[in-house]
DNA sequence: GCTCCTATTTAGGTATGCCTAAATGGCTGC
DNA sequence: GCAGCCATTTAGGCATACCTAAATAGGAGC
């Protein structure tokens, strides 16, 4: 008769739980390799917590070895939770105190963690429950559904294809200064003029601009665009 | 020679810290079974914890067996700083997210620990360099030095004073929702009219009723007032 | 089917910060 | 000056969440 343990959230568990669901994301399951380089811990701390994850009552994740974890729907609805509170510090920062949208994510990664669910809901009414945070990234509702939108890779677009910016990536504070410099926002109009050849830089006019704007074929996999319908503006 | 164990900043560190400060404002030295009170944690613990402050290099303590704790200069100056996060953001949550006073000390005592420098300087900035919480406590500056200000006990008044009340206690959520249905908040103007023998309530008026209003002794001690000048509006 | 290589797990260890129970110190009253 | 009491410290443990080093599993290529 073993025991049966009590499933405690930690900042550490909601950390797993976020990395889980966010690589489920970009594609499949979350290895445990995968897991490490994201929360930059060893893989081995990985292992042991995904057991521990997995053998909480009830379960955060499913797991098995060698096969990486998977959210069961508490998971995925803890997951959401958090990074609903992430986006929406993430916009209040920028909108109501003034940070610039390379400054909002470490903020944000700490304060996650820290709030109620009364600040979340103020901050949301204050900010008038918007559906994207500063990067364009879609922020979960308290339901835990998510603003569906159509979007595709940058890299996916067809020559000649206008569209809108839906989404860039918000990890690299420096990549976000570019961004800002060359105009690449979300809700800005781009149309894809020309695809250098051997995975060369993509030649963009950006909001009917006259000039064209190189963007690095390593870059475009941190932008996300609306092929054809309008998306939200953040 | 033993190790010089490195002056960590952690939650628990920030917890005693600002617990010493304020056991040392009410009155000497900081016990170890005040601080195990404070912090609802075992005395053990406390004695631990309190070698491990003095240890540090440089100390944030002066910690002597059997004699309590006292801040070192680095020590008070860190407490000062979560202090003022602490105050700032009950008074932001009340003035710009419509907190009533008495739901702002527990949120603020999770987020003053999360937030940076950024964001102090962002969200006193959008108060106007507030000098004082919703409570009315003072709020630390910047640079460490204090709002002075000439307060005493509400008990320590005497019959036919009139004073202004500059602060009440922020700890416990129903008295403060008690002090505001009686009209007792930072501020207001009062008078003590008697004081009822055998340690009983005193009565005063509150900014020039009609009625008066007792307040029990036990009560009064949560109360401070500035007997002659004005004070700070919160 | 076997060999490698890499991903993953196991084993054992560390630091933090809390706990309880038992030992000791310091002070007060007689 | 000593008895007794309360505050404090010591000793030994526990949970969390990380680490490194060594063992093992799975899958690709031959």
């Amino acid at each position: 008769m073993t025991t049966a343990p009590q499933p405690t959230v930690t900042e550490a568990v909601d950390d797993y739980l976020k990395a889980i669901f966010e690589l489920a994301e970009e594609g499949g399951r979350a290895s445990t390799a995968s897991i490490a380089r994201k929360l930059e811990i060893a893989p081995a701390s990985v292992t042991g917590m995904l057991r521990k994850l997995a053998e909480q009552d009830p379960p955060w994740i499913a797991y098995e070895k060698h096969r990486g974890a998977v959210l069961t729907d508490r998971g995925r609805q803890r997951a959401l939770e958090i990074i609903r509170h992430h986006r929406l510090i993430e916009s209040y920062l920028h909108h109501t105190l003034g940070y610039s949208w390379d400054e909002v994510h470490d903020e944000a990664e700490k304060l996650e963690h820290a709030i109620s669910e009364q600040f979340e809901e103020r901050i949301a009414e204050a900010l008038g429950d918007p559906q994207s945070d500063p990067h364009g990234h879609p922020i979960p509702r308290k339901d835990g559904s998510m603003p569906e939108r159509n979007e595709i890779g940058m890299l996916e677009l067809e020559v000649g294809a206008g569209a809108l910016i839906s989404r860039v990536s918000d990890r690299d504070p420096e990549l976000l200064r570019y961004f800002s410099r060359l105009g690449v926002r979300p809700g800005v109009r781009l149309e894809l003029v020309e695809r250098s050849p051997f995975d060369g830089p993509l030649l963009v006019r950006l909001d009917g601009a006259t000039e064209l704007t190189a963007l690095g074929n390593k870059i475009c996999r941190e932008i996300h665009v609306s092929p054809d319908g309008p998306t939200e503006e953040p």
